[in-house]
DNA sequence: CTACCAATTTGGTCAGACCAATTTTATCTG
DNA sequence: CAGATAAAATTGGTCTGACCAAATTGGTAG
């Protein structure tokens, strides 16, 4: 994700994955900031602004006497991402629940778009959807086109709680996905009759029928991606012995 | 929100708010971290870790050269909050994408509680509505009961990405309301039906109607709060004449 | 064992310095 | 005059060392 070259993140990203891998129990003092900078041969400076990041994030809480580490479920979702990374696999349950939450937004941006949609966004729609329909053979291709068609949706539904969730959260999601190898495998009858269904939705202004498509879209991706790491889970056990 | 008294806080915060306020233009330089220590008469060191802040939050990016404003869609949700506070009233719009996108996520939440649900902690849910309902008239009482309510749903739904999207946006958005004196007024039969959906999906394990349920109580949670922002918009104009 | 006080530790902040990379400015050239 | 080029100024990244106030720790007296 973010390669970012200063050590102050360094010591952050370290720290982070550190605290996310349950190394430090909650409430417990993280090391002073003169020890830290000790153990990474760095400035005071470089940790605090490190810290101050982890602060950000809800990993932590700085005050005078010490940085004292806070429960996970009061941190910001920023942390999903790396969450996600810190183990050679993610974890199949956290996925899920990735899933399904990305699931019932992007059904209620779906809804908004409809409803919301002018005459020519509505004609793009279908545009994009007719050409989404052509490339059914090409993974790649239909992958890219897809990724437009969501995020035109996202523009004309233009719901700004919305977009930064998902900013939060796609990236570093399929980022991951994609660099696990791990690809979800839908059969092309399911891709069929998904693209249909979208194609009626819009034909017929139908934002709750989009809705209710996509949720059934993302609930088929979840049983997907749940079998595509098990099968990855597996290759890589194989691969221990 | 959060009170921190440190310099580095304080100049993050100020910074945030000028951003917020579109007082920069997307891609346009931040002055020099020198030239804002100036500004704050505080050192480099304080200012370096309030944009290391700010950086976390995506509201900026800091290079070598400069620091750069961002694509405030490109922001963290961290900045709903303070988004929604630098104006005297939040912007109707965004409060109604906000509720918008709670009830899918509420809708949610009860959807899997209800599905996920051992015996024991429906009979705790039902015993929870059961009081509820009890408490009818006073507002105060039913406020904290309620929020109790979701809260006990969450820990039963147990879905860690929701729970941190809730993090990041409830605290937020309810102190604001709370604070601006934003008392959105629901029809006692309107809440009455509510808690009589809720008992009945209870009762059947049904988690579909539930969500509905929710769904439906947002949508006129956001008529509601929609009516009270205006009403207060109006009291302020008065009181400007 | 408890309550209290002193010594130590810890975070918060500042000042001044150096480096590498970028940006800006001045200069030269066609 | 325009464009390429080199020099100068600016900017972020980092370090050292210092001081203060608040919190923690440890010892001591009751």
């Amino acid at each position: 994700m973010s390669a970012n070259s200063t050590i102050s993140h360094e010591i952050a990203n370290l720290l982070r994955d550190e605290i996310l891998r349950s190394q430090y129990r909650r409430g417990e003092r993280l090391p002073s900031e003169r020890d830290l900078a000790a153990r990474f041969d760095a400035s005071r400076g470089a940790v605090r602004e490190a810290l101050s990041q982890l602060e950000q994030l809800g990993l932590i809480r700085i005050l005078p006497g010490g940085a004292r580490i806070q429960a996970i479920d009061a941190a910001s979702i920023a942390i999903l991402g790396p969450l996600m990374a810190v183990n050679d696999l993610p974890d199949p349950l956290l996925v899920d629940q990735f899933l399904q939450t990305f699931g019932v937004l992007t059904a209620l941006t779906a809804r908004t778009a409809i409803n919301k949609a002018s005459n020519e966004e509505m004609q793009d729609l279908q545009d994009m959807l007719e050409r989404l329909g052509m490339h059914a053979g090409d993974f790649e291709a239909m992958q890219t086109q897809w990724r437009e068609f969501l995020e035109y949706l996202a523009t004309v539904a233009d719901n700004l709680v919305v977009r930064l969730i998902g900013n939060d959260l796609k990236a570093q999601f399929v980022e991951q996905m994609m660099s696990l190898g791990i690809n979800p495998v839908m059969k092309p009858a399911t891709i069929k009759q998904l693209l249909n269904s979208l194609k009626l939705s819009l034909a017929s202004k139908d934002a709750e029928m989009a809705a209710v498509t996509f949720q059934m879209h993302f609930d088929e991706l979840r049983i997907a991606v749940s079998e595509a790491i098990s099968l990855k889970q597996a290759s890589y056990q194989k691969q221990a012995v």
